[in-house]
RNA sequence: CGGUGUGUAGCUCAGUUGGCAGGUAGCAUCCGACUUUUAAUCGGAGGGUCGUAGGUUCGAGUCCUACCACAUCGACCA
């Protein structure tokens, strides 16, 4: 292995430090009692006596190499600034501690832990004046250095060079959290996503379950899978591309809501909303039909997005997005109709390939009616739909799993809400009518022997689970990635998962 | 898969019509000074196979070709 010349004096001072008969990776417990953030907020310049506090952290600067020094720690709630004076850590004769393990031995990146006490130094900066220093893990790797400064004209905080490469950012995303906290913060918000759903779900008494990743059939969605193999089995499994046939066995069992949160796979391509695994929740509960079901989603969306931004308003790109509900319904055939003045409800295959022509929409021979209408929509209607708006009552053809229109022939019951001109939510009054969906899954084959290679596989079991009965039930689907990205306003899919799909490093 | 762009020190970036790679690079690093600093400062020093491999040329960071990685816009795809 080749190393820098910082990586060299590093493990110089690495051995330095073992020289001196400091273990620099201790085994003992460090006991932390306070945090950088929480130290700031509840800093009181009136108490009569300074608090105490231990903590621990990563150094991230060092100022001044004389008899005081001033060092930022930084723990998981931020940079406090750390008063280091040689008398204090170092009280009696022996000053090696200060002169050679702090000024000299001591990196950026190294973890240490610190007692002192809070006070404000004469320029007015909350610190602790550091009585105990003690080496927790030395870092052989030097970070790059990330300086703000707050500019007195503008009052704003200027960033001198930051860590901004997408490339050293994914792939050493441990470095990006160390240095960018803004990038922690997206993160801390898709847990609170996540959090807050599974929360209200909970309360409303829906069970969280966990269904087969590695399926023999993959079902429950129109997309490539991943193919693996199982050796003592000898047979080909599949990673799932959805988990919706499973869930809906549950509610055959019995179960009145269950949800998931998982990971999907899709063999697919790549690009700034597509990762080959992400994750959705999908939820399913009985008894219930879509137009409930989008009741609970805004609630529900309302409710997630007040818990991670605060409000329900939130700013999407340029958009000023308003979670809370009602949102507006449209049917499918009616924001055609808005979008463009044609009215497709009643055409046939020929004319919609008509339509398409006059619109420039491209097609091929494998794409049935659903499919000629879905790109019609994806064209014209889909980047106008800003503010959340619901799309009902999808041609059947697209739609295999969902319930036939209770009025509406030719349709399904089911809904996607979009936002930003995105979808976030898919739904349906779920199909249990077993002779119904074998017919469905064999028009599916129909299409894929037209050259549609994604069209659905028929899955025996489930339709077996289906004969026994199942319940009216409504179902949704949520891309949990893709509703991160609104509520914290990235146009990347990378920025919001912690590790993205990239090719082998080299 | 195609168009466009980017790749120079640990990090962020200059680099002209091809002429010794930055004494105008900054941070970081090393040596020294400094007992209230905050992008700390001051004095000194080191650090590079210019993404990889070829080619053109007396001479390539710069021009050409291929490849690799990333970004971006399309295609395909939820």
């Amino acid at each position: 292995m080749q190393l820098s010349e910082q990586e060299i004096v590093r493990r110089d001072a690495l051995q330095k430090i073992r020289d001196l008969g400091i273990n620099p990776y201790p085994a003992e417990q460090f006991n932390v009692t306070a945090f950088a953030q929480e130290i700031k907020e509840n800093y009181n310049p009136d108490a009569e006596e300074e608090r105490e506090v231990s903590m621990a952290g990563r150094v991230m600067i060092v100022r001044g190499k004389g008899k005081v020094s001033f060092a930022e720690l930084q723990d998981s709630t931020g940079r406090i600034q750390l008063f280091v004076k040689r008398d204090n850590i170092c009280p009696n004769e022996d000053k090696t501690l200060y002169d050679e393990v702090f000024k000299k031995l001591l990196d950026i990146g190294d973890f240490a832990g610190v007692k002192g006490e809070v006070f404000t130094t004469k320029t007015g900066e909350i610190s602790v004046r550091v009585k105990e220093f003690v080496l927790l893990s030395k870092s052989l790797k030097p970070l790059p250095i990330v300086k703000t400064r707050v500019n007195e004209e503008t009052g704003e905080t200027e960033v001198y060079d930051a860590f901004t490469d997408p490339e050293l950012r994914y792939r050493q995303r441990y470095v990006d959290l160390v240095v960018n906290p803004q990038v922690k913060e997206i993160f801390i918000k898709r847990s609170k996503v996540i959090n807050s759903m599974r929360s209200y779900f909970d309360e409303q008494g829906w069970m969280e379950v966990e269904t087969p990743i590695l399926q023999p059939i993959h079902g429950g969605a129109a997309a490539r899978p991943f193919q693996t193999h199982h050796n003592s089995l000898d047979m080909p499994l599949y990673l799932r591309i959805a988990n919706e046939l499973y869930l809906k066995r549950l509610i055959v069992g019995g179960f009145d809501g269950v949800y998931e949160f998982g990971k999907m796979f899709r063999n697919e391509g790549m690009d700034r909303t597509h990762n080959p695994e992400f994750t959705s929740m999908e939820i399913y509960v009985a008894y219930k039909d879509y137009i409930w079901m989008m009741k609970m989603v805004e609630e529900c969306i309302e409710r997630v997005a007040i818990a991670v931004t605060g409000g329900t308003k939130v700013m999407v790109g340029e958009n000023e997005i308003d979670f809370k509900g009602p949102y507006r319904k449209l049917s499918m055939y009616d924001s055609i109709k808005e979008y463009t003045g044609i009215d497709v409800s009643k055409m046939d295959e020929d004319a919609l390939r008509a339509v398409c022509k006059s619109l420039h929409i491209e097609t091929d021979n494998s794409m049935g009616k659903g499919k000629l209408i879905d790109e019609i929509f994806g064209e014209k209607v889909e980047d106008h739909l800003i503010q959340p708006t619901y799309i009902t009552d999808y041609p059947i053809e697209m739609t295999p799993l969902a319930k036939k229109h209770r009025t509406e022939e030719g349709l399904v019951e089911r809904f996607e809400l979009f936002v930003n001109g995105k979808e976030i939510a898919n739904a349906y009054s779920e199909l249990n009518d077993p002779i119904d969906q074998r017919e469905r899954f064999e028009d599916q084959l129909k299409l894929a022997a037209r050259g549609d290679d994604e069209a659905m596989a028929l899955d025996e079991d489930f339709l077996r689970a289906l004969e026994y009965g199942m319940p009216p039930t409504s179902g949704l689907g949520i891309g949990i990635d893709r509703l991160t990205m609104m509520l914290t306003n990235q146009s990347s899919i990378q920025e919001v998962l912690f590790f993205p799909q990239m090719k082998a490093e080299k």
